[in-house]
DNA sequence: CCTAGAACCTGCGAGC
DNA sequence: TGCTCGCAGGTTCTAG
C-alpha cells in the first residue's frame, strides 16, 4: 500500500469530500473487506447509517472517519492495494468493490472501497479518549506527528537485537513507514538495510528521521507514489513520486550519488534496493 | 519476552 | 496460446 503519504493524500480527500456528510446506507459487498469487524457486516452496515461522519483522521497508514456523537469511528485500512474513492452514483461498479457508501445529501456521490488483493478494510471501533480507535493503541505516533519522539525511537533502537529496516517497517516503534520509503530513507542515510540498530549513534538516528520526514514530505508534495493505478487519491488519480525515487525498483541502475549500479535483494518475501557501494553492509550479520 | 518467517489474497508480466 | 513462477506498496500469527 499505500504507505503514509499515500494514506494522507487519501485522508486529505476524503476532508473534503466526505467530511460533514450523513450516511444513508452502507454495502457490504465482500465479507473479508469486514473481517476485522467482529460483529459482521450487517452490523457494521447498520450501524453507519444515519450517523455524520466528522474530521478525517490518521496515524501511519491507519485512517479513521469518527461518527459524531457515536463515541466510535470507521477504521480503514488499504492492506496492499485498497482504496478509497468518491464516486458518482451512476459510476460503474469497479471489479473489486468491496463497500459502497451512501449518503443521505443530494451531492450525487458516494464513498467506496475497492480493494483487489483483500489485505485491507473497514471496522467499526470504539475510540479513546485522544480520539483513537481502540484497537490501534499499539501503532506508534508516524514521524510527521508533532509528539512523535526522537530521543525514545533512538532509545528503542539501542534497546533492540534486530536490523534497521525491520525497525522502520515495525509499525510500533514508528508509522507509516513501508517497503518504499524505507529504501529511500536508508539510501539518503548511507545505511545499509541489514545494520544492527543497535550499533547506531544518536546522531545517526536523528539525521536518519530526518531523511525519512524528507522523502515523506517530498512526496506528499507531489501526491504521492504510485507506478499504477492501485495507488490513487479518493479522485482516482495517481501521485508523481515515482519519478522521484532514488532507489526503490532501481535495480541496475546507476546510484544517483556514485553511478554503481544499483542492487535487489530477496528481503522477508520482498525486496530491498541499495547501493552496494554508498550502503556498506555491516561487518557481522547478527 | 523477543525475533524471523510464513500466511493471508489476487493479478500481472516474464519465461518456457 | 497457455501454463507456471516470481513478484507486488502490509499486517498478523506462529514457531523457535
Amino acid at each position: 500500500m499505500p504507505e503514509l503519504p499515500e494514506v494522507e493524500v487519501v485522508r486529505r480527500g476524503l476532508q473534503r469530500w466526505v467530511a460533514h456528510r450523513t450516511v444513508a446506507d452502507a454495502v457490504v459487498l465482500h465479507p473479508r473487506a469486514v473481517r476485522r469487524h467482529i460483529a459482521g457486516a450487517d452490523d457494521f452496515a447498520h450501524r453507519l447509517q444515519g450517523h455524520r461522519i466528522g474530521t478525517p483522521s490518521r496515524r501511519g497508514k491507519y485512517l479513521w472517519l469518527p461518527l459524531e456523537d457515536t463515541g466510535q469511528a470507521v477504521l480503514a485500512h488499504l492492506g496492499m492495494s485498497g482504496q478509497l474513492l468518491v464516486q458518482p452514483h451512476e459510476a460503474p461498479a469497479e471489479k473489486h468493490l468491496r463497500i459502497r457508501v451512501r449518503f443521505a445529501d443530494a451531492l450525487g456521490t458516494e464513498l467506496r472501497f475497492v480493494d483487489q488483493r483483500t489485505f485491507g478494510g473497514l471496522s467499526l471501533h470504539d475510540t479513546t479518549g485522544d480520539g483513537l480507535p481502540d484497537v490501534i493503541a499499539h501503532i506508534a505516533r508516524d514521524p510527521l506527528d508533532p509528539l512523535f519522539d526522537d530521543e525514545a525511537f533512538h532509545r528503542a533502537l539501542r534497546r533492540k537485537r534486530t536490523t534497521i529496516k525491520r525497525a522502520l517497517l515495525d509499525q510500533s516503534l514508528i508509522s507509516g513507514v513501508g517497503n518504499i520509503y524505507a529504501d529511500e530513507a536508508l539510501w539518503r542515510a548511507r545505511l545499509h538495510y541489514e545494520r544492527p540498530t543497535a550499533t547506531l549513534t544518536r546522531p545517526r538516528t536523528l539525521e536518519l528521521l530526518g531523511h525519512v520526514r524528507d522523502v515523506m514530505n517530498a512526496a506528499l508534495a507531489v501526491g504521492g507514489t504510485s507506478f499504477d493505478s492501485l495507488y490513487v487519491n479518493v479522485n482516482g488519480e495517481s501521485g508523481y513520486f515515482d519519478r522521484s525515487l532514488d532507489a526503490y525498483g532501481r535495480e541496475g541502475l546507476p546510484c544517483r550519488r556514485c553511478a554503481t549500479p544499483m542492487r535487489r535483494r530477496p528481503w522477508m518475501n520482498r525486496s530491498s534496493y541499495f547501493c552496494p557501494k554508498c550502503q556498506r553492509p555491516p561487518r557481522i550479520t547478527p
